[in-house]
RNA sequence: GGCGCUAUCGUCUAACGGUUAGGACGGAGCCCUCUCAAGGCUUAAAUACGGGUUCGAUUCCCGUUAGCGCUACCA
């Protein structure tokens, strides 16, 4: 069964590559029986912070994907020292004594790459303990085997055999010089501790893997399966960054977008994978069933959006087919804090279920009731102009007369889609105007504005009293109204 | 600079060496229709370039170009 882990370093907020990095270990670990494990890589102490780790937990409790283990690599410190010393009791690593500001110096001059210090790797180990013994700083390096052996290899499941000389692989620190361990080291002694049997994580460890492949052969351990995952960049082909890309690399926007977080995991998988049959809307049983890692593919993925609109296109059509397709009592519940947050009266669970089925197919995002469900919760409608009311081939005297036998009607009509319905269009009909002709007027009453559901429904959701009052509210404005007349 | 990886419509992607190079988003148009949506139909749009191998290359090989990654006592 395999063990597959997620293991960021808490230094920045939930980074959307991040998210598709653990939904990738999840579906694979969910896929094969696996467990999935969460490490947090906090060896580097200056850089981490809680409220990253925390801003962590956060995306992923709002993507609901959970893990059967979790660790810390702070707490396993001795751990990965142990097995650092293990590697230079081996001979497999060396000290280097080099002051710090000297090897910097070191690499600025000359474009050779730095490979390793002649000196400090050939030191005869008596120095080096005697030196190390007397307390005097160094970095524990490791001594990869440049003599006698040409090359380290491994079979990449995704990106396929992969070689590197090891004369282009240089004498990587385990061990800083304060004791403690890189990433290299702690990631792969935690990889042994833990039984990790496939590592899927970014292509930007692709190279660091000879690395990796060198440690595990030190340990005297089988190095676990690699998969690496395409990168993911910004439309400029840059590495999506917050610095440079501002909020739309981190989850909590799409969050706080109005994003469904299964349309949001659905549309992470769609980079960089594919089921190869033209599926694109799954369910998250869909996409733990269908999901393999010969389905990634190589190339980087694009995630488009713009200054103007943060959100990709395809995400936003994901979000507004799952808004379509849930059940309505939770889109009315999804629904709820957004709801409040545009400031609604009265937006509670029920009365979302009633409106609910009128938005639906206008929404894209969930945040967008804001703007299409407003005139249900106003309490007055903002002002519009007047000329609104004007229907189709009509004038404004035309709106009067259709508003007037709108508010007759209404005041006896039965309140239902089919009544209203046959009320309106009897209506019409008296009038001798157009079905079209008649609704226009009474919408942009009730509504504020032309752009809104169907006329029936919005009727019976807003209630007779409330529909009439606006009627008469737009009658009045018909009235203080210029003269018109002079449309011909 | 060195090393590694990648290259199909604007974007995400499909195509055992043989397809009119497929789908989706987005765009355009039409239909439906009480507005807006949703839905249906139609349409424009791609194999980076140059060489091979082959009866035949999107597909295999080489080169060029471009992009990305690594090259830290970051992860």
């Amino acid at each position: 069964m395999p063990r597959v882990r997620f293991a960021p370093s808490p230094t920045g907020y939930l980074h959307i590559g991040s998210a598709r990095t653990f939904i990738f270990n999840w579906l694979y670990a969910r896929h094969n029986n696996g467990t999935m494990i969460l490490r947090i890589d906090d060896t580097d102490i200056e850089r981490n912070t809680q409220t990253s780790l925390d801003s962590i937990f956060d995306g992923l409790k709002w993507l609901d994907l959970a893990w059967d283990e979790f660790y810390r690599q702070s707490d396993r410190l001795d751990l990965h020292k142990q097995a650092a010393e293990e590697i230079l009791a081996r001979g497999a690593a060396y000290r280097d004594f080099t002051p710090m500001s000297t090897e910097a110096e070191d690499k600025s001059h000359g474009d050779a790459p730095w490979l390793f210090f002649p000196e400090m790797r050939n030191m005869p180990r008596e120095e080096s303990d005697r030196r190390a013994a007397a307390g005097e700083p160094f970095v524990l390096r490791f001594r990869v085997p440049r003599e006698n052996r040409a090359s380290v290899e491994f079979k990449d499941i995704v990106y396929g055999e992969q070689s590197k000389a090891t004369a282009d692989i240089e004498d990587f620190a385990l061990l800083r010089s304060n004791g403690q361990p890189t990433y290299h080291m702690a990631s792969c002694a935690d990889d042994v501790a833990m039984k990790i049997s496939h590592v899927i994580r970014g292509q930007d460890h692709l190279t660091n893997t000879f690395k990796h492949v060198l440690i595990f052969e030190a340990l005297g351990s089988e190095p676990p399966h690699f998969a690496h995952l395409p990168l993911l960049i910004a439309p400029d082909g840059a590495k999506l960054s917050k610095r440079k890309h501002g909020p739309v690399v981190s989850v909590t926007t799409y969050r706080d977008g109005g994003f469904l977080a299964q349309s949001y995991v659905n549309f992470l998988c769609l980079l960089g994978w594919s089921p190869k049959n033209d599926r694109e809307v799954m369910t998250r049983e869909e996409l733990v069933e269908l999901f393999t890692l010969e389905g990634v593919n190589r190339s980087n993925a694009t995630v488009n959006f713009t200054e103007e609109d943060p959100f990709d296109p395809k995400a936003v059509w994901l979000n507004a087919e799952n808004i379509r397709t849930l059940p309505l009592e939770d889109l009315a519940k999804q629904l709820v804090p957004f709801a409040q947050a545009a400031g609604f009266v009265g937006a509670d669970e029920a009365r979302l279920l009633q409106i609910a089925p009128l938005i639906r197919e206008r929404i894209r995002t969930l945040r967008e009731i804001a703007t299409t469900a407003d005139f249900f919760f106003a309490e007055e409608l903002p002002p519009y102009d007047v000329n609104e009311l004007i229907p189709q081939k009509g004038d404004l005297a035309m709106a009067g007369t259709a508003l007037h036998k709108a508010h007759q009607i209404l005041q006896s009509a039965e309140f239902s889609h089919d009544g209203l319905e046959a009320a309106l269009k009897a209506g019409a009909s008296d009038l001798k105007v157009k079905a079209g002709q008649m609704f226009q007027p009474i919408r942009v009453a009730v509504c504020g504005r032309k752009v809104a559901p169907p006329l029936f429904e919005t009727l019976v959701v807003l209630g007779r009293e409330t529909a009439l009052h606006r009627i008469t509210q737009a009658l009045a404005m018909l009235q203080m109204a210029p003269p018109a007349g002079n449309e011909s």
